[in-house]
DNA sequence: ATGTAATTGAGACAAATTCTCATTTCGGCT
DNA sequence: AGCCGAAATGAGAATTTGTCTCAATTACAT
């Protein structure tokens, strides 16, 4: 688990070169905001390298997720989005109005312990996420 | 967070219809084991309601995941996929050869209970998904 | 500078999801 | 038992998302 937020190095640490497209994708997913789609990281991506293309996107997210540098959640979307860095925050979803609340700290490590244990598993990340009725929701219907 | 299995009953509960396409949907779900996509709730659907539709399955499999009767999982897929139950099982994932893993305990209660106080958040269920390395692809390359 | 394997773009292709709207159906109410 | 209105549905078109192929390009070790 990288617990820096630079993944150009990750990246080529873990032997993959460091080509232009790459580098635009990791600029838009660092500062781009959370909760990126693969289309948003498209169409943000191609602001600093136009000739950036729909399949490299898909790739380089793909790629980053398999490191660990990347993670998918599940919003309310079709579309597949990504958080940067495995430690970081996680989610409440209202399941009424899609409303997003964050939080930190999990307290996962534990039961992670267990688990690589168990299954003889080598954890490199983890997505927790709570489903139900935000504080506005309540209160209409 | 209902402990039954009885989704039709929560359906209605919650004022809605049963129909004849809901009944199929949800006897799928309830039969037809978990990680079920859209598609195979839709193909396995129509052998019991041969008329039942792609749009029915999406919109039912909406509003179940809405009423937190069912919740989606991330898998490898491109497809959404969907477990009965909001207490469930949780899965370790991996990120080489794509294997589930499955656990039960995970517990995520106490956590809950604090967020729900912290967020005024009525939490109906959640999700917990470990991302690794398994036991067979720690060894290759 | 050069060679080579890795990476890319473009666009066809495929799959998943959403939308529209005319028609049907459930279930409360006589 | 039959009626009514709102809710739900089917069909298929439209859109979005994701995958694949292959010739051309590029990073980077030497």
């Amino acid at each position: 688990m990288d617990t820096s937020k630079n993944i150009s190095e990750a990246l080529k640490r873990a032997g993959y070169k460091l080509t232009a497209p790459r580098k635009a994708i990791v600029q838009v997913l660092e500062k781009g905001g959370d909760h990126l789609s693969s289309s948003e990281v498209l169409t943000l991506g191609r602001q600093i390298y136009p000739l950036l293309s729909r399949a490299t996107v898909y790739r380089t997210l793909e790629l980053l997720t398999t490191l660990g540098l990347i993670r998918p959640i599940l919003l309310r979307d079709a579309a597949q989005r990504y958080v940067t860095g495995e430690g970081g925050h996680h989610h409440l979803l209202c399941r009424e109005c899609g409303a997003v609340f964050e939080f930190e700290r999990c307290g996962a490590e534990q039961l992670a312990a267990e688990l690589a244990e168990r299954f003889d598993f080598q954890i490199r990340g983890h997505l927790l996420e709570f489903y139900g009725i935000c504080r506005n929701c309540q209160t209409d219907d």
